[in-house]
DNA sequence: ACCATTTGCTTTAGGCCTAAAGCAAATGGA
DNA sequence: TCCATTTGCTTTAGGCCTAAAGCAAATGGT
């Protein structure tokens, strides 16, 4: 009912168009994750959150604190926790006492961690490619600079509201 | 170390640009989702989820089936039946059996549902007019077609593994 | 009419996630 | 030095989500 009015008074611009964008970007990323989601337990039985802890780990070769994963994943600190934890128990990370602060834990890749991170990235890499083959190179160009106006002003918005 | 080597390679374009674009992509609905689910938390003591049952039971106003509410929000089936029994109990939502399968139920907004709906929508409204506040409407446009391609991209992939 | 199959929904087990409370180590002012 | 505060992490309670098993109603071939 209320659609159709508003139909006659926009055409084809039927509805709010900031609206109707985020619908779409939730529908992408939705998409996008659950495929990659499935693919990870069927093919490797593991899921999207301990990969994307392996990638940011495999950026620090060094290794991080708990809090610093928390931030860059953008989880809860209680989250990581038991990610770390599993992972740990695989075999696939280790985990020490910082040095110079003892409440502070460094988690870092093991050999066998790297090994597996790269099998996984692989597939990833191969995955994502293949969903987005479809666009073109000035496609994802003109994309990636719109997200970032997208996202300054989603920024922006947080800002505000000080 | 692999990455300082892939710069020298291709410069300001170092990293995938597919991969670049999905972070970017997945940073954005993760910011916009979180931050209106804490809103909804914090001011109407609701979740997303309800709000999107409610959202989908709005633009049907006959009533639809569950597993019409589980293709139309992408959750599984299960997930529904625990969503509408929440929103029965508080008395947003009426359930009847449909009168030809007995099987099927037929959910729909009761008077007070729409009431409820209405405030969260404006809310909800308002939230997105301010977080897409900085994006022009030539901004949106684009970037609905550029999603759009997504989308339809994302679609092949999934066509050709068939 | 019978009954195997399909269809719609619910239940269960288990993973991810958060907020909030709790614990231990570090810090810094009195 | 003492101790209140801050900081880093873990634990707990609870919500969302899925896959898979289960149940009941409908369907269709014999």
């Amino acid at each position: 009912m209320v659609a159709r009015i508003r139909e006659k008074h926009d055409g084809a611009l039927a509805g709010r168009m900031d609206i109707r964008v985020l619908l779409r970007l939730l529908s992408c990323s939705m998409t996008i994750e659950k495929r990659l989601r499935r693919r990870f337990i069927d093919q490797f039985d593991t899921t999207l959150p301990r990969f994307d802890v392996l990638a940011a780990l495999e950026r620090q070769p060094e290794g991080v604190t708990m809090s610093d994963l928390s931030r860059a994943l953008l989880v809860s600190n209680g989250n990581v926790t038991a990610l770390v934890r599993q992972l740990e128990s695989d075999g696939y990370v280790s985990s020490r006492a910082a040095p110079d602060d003892r409440r502070r834990s460094i988690v870092a890749l093991t050999e066998r961690g790297r090994d597996h991170f790269a099998d996984l990235a692989t597939a990833h890499h191969q995955w994502i490619a293949n969903m987005f083959a479809g666009m073109s190179p000035n496609d994802l160009t003109a994309l990636y600079g719109l997200l970032a106006t997208l996202k300054a002003s989603i920024g922006a918005e947080h800002e505000e509201s000080a």
